[in-house]
RNA sequence: GCGCCCGUAGCUCAGCCGGAUAGAGCGUCGGUCUACGAAACCGAAGGUCAUUGGUUCGAAUCCAAUCGGGCGCACCA
């Protein structure tokens, strides 16, 4: 028997209730179930009766007393769950649960297990995210930190709900910049000057050193090119290694020329009739799909534009089926999603199936200066040097608690001086706090049972295991609104919970029937859940620390 | 000029597919360790939710306009 979801059975009395008052015909909107700002306001509420209100043609108060009356039906009596239902304010019909339901509800958690309960997801989907994907011309920055953490959090999340999810790097290994890149190498193996806009960082003469510690000749710029991409490329997983984050496909973009992916997807769009010529370029007609302006696939000197490769890449993801590709690209490229959608549709593709997400700028702020982040003048904040500085951990809680459409300052020097109290380690703290006392419990021979308890519950109990509940919820909002900003929310939210129960409740060695059994259940789900959505941020959770 | 994003507490930000007295962290001020971890807890101060108008029983949330900030508008990637 699949574990119950105690939401879900309030939520569907409620609507159960409004039906019963329109004979039988649902409510649109389906009415709420919402914690009420004040705990005095009951358990949870519903804002049912304002929602029936005008089809009943009836105030919403007096509507509320009737709901009132089919719900004290649906959940009270026998069925013991309810202490009683008040109506307040406008229309609000609020909850009192018993502890009986309470109990009910814990049991339903520890039998829950690590997962998050029942349907996860209605529509599961096979997902490809793209992100990062930095060209290999240098080390990773934080900005391409924050993409790294973001895309590797919403993966993390669309997997936790039943999509069947891949990462992918996108290696931008072909092209200008790449020529630049090599010519850079060379000019520092020779001792020679950089070339114009060449890339200027120390890692390039380090590159250049050993390149030619390998024999490789300066001058053959195919060879320092492919070796400095190949170098960059290791130097880049190794840092997304440390930063929690592995990638599934590393997908080069010069295999893609290779294999004629090119030729093909032009082919495709030239039979669909949506390129022209004009002044000796070849056009992509993506005002057809909602593009402000045309572009160009190949320039009038022959060579292919970015955009034409990466047509052709998104039509492999495709093609690789892929129901759903997902995009996180930095906030420069934004004015990049429309041409592109625009192409896919001129595939022949479903617009709708391509996602882009936008990355806000994230800057490094040190003695109250914003640290420059331009690969090309090689005066950056690494990822690498961040993550020595403030660790995995805090530095993906920085870049992820805050929603990814949002500009976001890291003071280096608050970070470190805050190490202490941050609020990573507050909910690392919380887990390690519990670690401890299930700990203590075991040694002394103490087990977990949910409702084997009389003794009525503190308040403080009852406001954890509320919370305990809305995981799976929170999950599937964060997940469907590709916010893991939100689980770091759900997960102070829970830690702060989880010390005011603390401070109220004695666990080990409490005093009364079952109590604590009920309270090391508590306990365990309590740990079970803040390691789970600490792991859906990709963010460690000690026993200790 | 056009497009996208953002204006919420001293600071950094949640809340935004409408709900009750708008939240958190940091910072400030004041309390709490002879019970399982004080990296914690409790309390206080702190707000014209940029502005104006509209929709609604109800707007921080939706719509419009305005003001302010960021980013983008290549035959560069």
């Amino acid at each position: 028997m699949p574990p119950t979801d105690s939401i879900a059975e309030l939520k569907g009395a409620v609507e159960a209730a409004a039906r019963a008052l329109r004979d039988g015909e649902p409510t649109e909107p389906a009415p709420t179930l919402d914690r009420p700002p004040k705990p005095d306001l009951g358990d949870y509420s519903s804002n049912a009766a304002m929602l029936l209100a005008g089809p009943l043609g009836d105030n919403p108060r007096a509507v509320a007393e009737r709901l009132r009356g089919e719900l004290e039906g649906i959940l009270g009596g026998e069925v013991g769950n309810l202490d009683r239902v008040e109506v307040a304010g406008p229309g609000f019909v609020n909850l009192y649960l018993s502890d009986a339901w309470y109990r009910r509800a814990l049991a339903a958690l520890v039998a829950a297990g690590d997962g998050l309960g029942p349907a996860p997801t209605d529509a599961p989907e096979r997902i490809l995210v793209e992100f990062v994907s930095a060209n290999p011309t240098g080390p990773l920055h934080v900005g391409g930190g924050r993409g790294a953490a973001y895309g590797d959090a919403v993966v993390r999340l669309l997997a936790a709900v039943g999509h069947e999810v891949e990462r992918e790097y996108y290696i931008n290994d072909a092209g200008t910049q790449i020529t630049k890149f090599a010519e850079s190498i060379s000019a520092r193996m020779k001792g020679e000057p950089l070339p114009e806009d060449g890339y200027k960082g120390d890692y390039v003469v380090e590159l250049g050193k050993e390149i030619a510690g390998e024999g490789i000749d300066p001058d053959d710029l195919a060879a320092v090119g492919d070796r400095g991409i190949a170098l960059m490329i290791d130097q880049v997983r190794g840092t997304l290694e440390r930063f929690g984050v592995v990638m599934d496909t590393w997908f080069s973009e010069r295999s893609l020329v290779e294999k004629g992916d090119a030729e093909a997807a032009l082919a495709k769009l030239d039979a669909g009739g949506h390129t022209y010529r004009h002044e000796g370029a070849l056009w992509l007609r993506t005002t057809d799909f909602g593009d402000d302006k045309d572009r160009v696939l190949i320039r009038s000197d022959g060579e292919p534009t970015y955009l034409m490769p990466d047509i052709a890449y998104h039509w492999d993801k495709l093609d690789r089926g892929f129901g759903r590709l997902i995009d996180v690209l930095g906030a420069d490229h934004h004015g990049y999603v429309a041409r592109l959608r625009a192409s896919i549709e001129a595939l022949g593709a479903d617009p709708d199936s391509f996602e882009a997400l936008i990355m806000s700028l994230v800057h490094i702020v040190e003695d109250g200066q914003r640290a420059q982040m331009s690969k090309r003048s090689g005066d950056f904040v690494s990822l690498d040097d961040l993550i020595d500085d403030i660790g995995t951990d805090a530095a993906r809680w920085f870049m992820l608690s805050r929603s990814h459409e949002t500009t976001v300052d890291i003071d280096l020097a608050l970070a470190r001086k805050q190490a202490s109290e941050n609020p990573v380690y507050y909910v690392q703290y919380a887990h390690a706090r519990i670690a401890s006392i299930l700990r203590k419990a075991s040694a002394e021979g103490g087990g977990g049972d949910a409702e084997g308890r009389t003794v009525p519950l503190e308040d403080s109990e009852k406001a954890l295991i509320k919370r305990l509940l809305e995981f799976p919820h929170e999950v599937r909002e964060a997940a469907a609104r590709r916010a893991p900003h939100r689980i770091c929310a759900y997960s102070t939210a829970v830690a702060a919970d989880f010390h005011a129960f603390y401070r109220d409740c004695q666990v080990v060695g409490a005093d009364g029937d079952g109590v604590e059994a009920s309270r090391l259940a508590l306990c365990l789900v309590a740990k079970r859940t803040v390691a789970g959505a600490l792991g859906l941020l990709g963010i460690s959770a000690p026993e200790r620390m």
